[in-house]
DNA sequence: ACCTGAACACCGTTCAAGT
DNA sequence: ACCTGAACACCGTTCAAGT
């Protein structure tokens, strides 16, 4: 299915999708904008009247995952809102995202960087860490806020530590440490609620 | 002081040297190899001498810094056994390893990469381990390794969290964050040793 | 208006020549 | 042996010309 001449929305689908794949095959490196242009069927210059640099492409690249991101864990929710269950599976999608786009994510910041965000993506966001606060707050927290700082400092950290060569250290999988995390994060929110 | 012609140990200083100096100033995108041919004196050709790539070249830098971060934990073990004290200085200074070296950190990793690392280096990083694991130990963990494993999550997740712009989400301090954080972790590990 | 691709700029790497 | 720096290769970006 071929882009006509002059439909922009469509030509910078093209774009984003192209960039995409040859992210997805063989990382940073192998996003060059001449590939990109080829793989969208265009010229080189003219991905350039689409994004202005490189890294415009690359947010555009990244915005496009966030959305799927943000809808997985809305998935989640619905089905569920046992601490455990949660906690691995935005884990783990977290870790998906960490693997593609490294130390950069800014998954789940409704706040978000300078860059006004898509309205629609901001509000699924700041729902999805609504929802998410709730459950850490029946679990049992203080103060909710700075729990869920370090809550979310352990899905960051558990994506880094099993991202690189660290995690062939120990013998301990993806989900026993996730889990084991959760465990150890409720039983420390359950002495704050009780002790 | 010049270094001489021909003293390969001193040229190699100077080439290291000269590369944390522009990474330092301006980060990665500082790091280029006419820039650092220009730091240490010498010519272009000649950093090719000593790195054969602008890769092995940042691997020495980084060398350098992570021989620094373990002597400063050793330095902290030396003056205190507390968790919570523990916990906060190992966390920093690896935050402000992260925020040099970003995701790529292997720190304390004594098992490491491919490459042989400096066998002094992992003497002292393997001791820092035992000895953070003995902390951990003694606050009641069942499995002091998973813990670890948890526990290590932790800080990388600190680090991460407080190096982006999402940290301006939340009003707490990265000092108020982790030791909350420490306290977390003693509470569900005493909960471990109790329960 | 939108698209093209040759040309330019920049920077990692090489290698024949210098001491 | 060690060092030099001009030359090459690669890739992000521009812009005058094409439809």
């Amino acid at each position: 299915m071929q882009t006509r001449w002059g439909d922009r929305e469509a030509r910078r689908r093209d774009i984003v999708r192209a960039g995409l794949a040859l992210f997805d095959e063989d990382g940073l490196p192998a996003l060059q904008m001449r590939e990109v242009a080829r793989g969208a069927g265009i010229a080189l210059g003219t991905v350039y009247r689409y994004f202005p640099t490189k890294e415009s492409l690359y947010a555009a690249m990244y915005a496009a995952r966030l959305r799927e991101f943000v809808g997985g864990i809305r998935q989640t929710l619905a089905g569920t809102d046992d601490f455990e269950t949660v906690f691995v599976a935005v884990a783990t999608s977290y870790r998906d995202m960490y693997v593609a786009f490294g130390r950069d994510l800014e998954v789940l910041s409704p706040v978000g960087g300078s860059e006004p965000v898509d309205p629609e993506l901001f509000d699924a966001a700041v729902g999805v860490w609504a929802a998410l606060r709730g459950i850490v707050e029946r679990a049992g927290a203080r103060d909710p806020d700075l729990s869920m700082a370090a809550l979310w400092s352990a899905v960051i950290g558990l994506a880094g530590q099993f991202t690189t060569v660290r995690h062939e250290l120990h013998a301990y999988s993806w989900d026993d440490a996730t889990r084991y995390t959760a465990r150890l994060y409720v039983s420390g929110l359950a002495g704050e609620r009780d002790g």
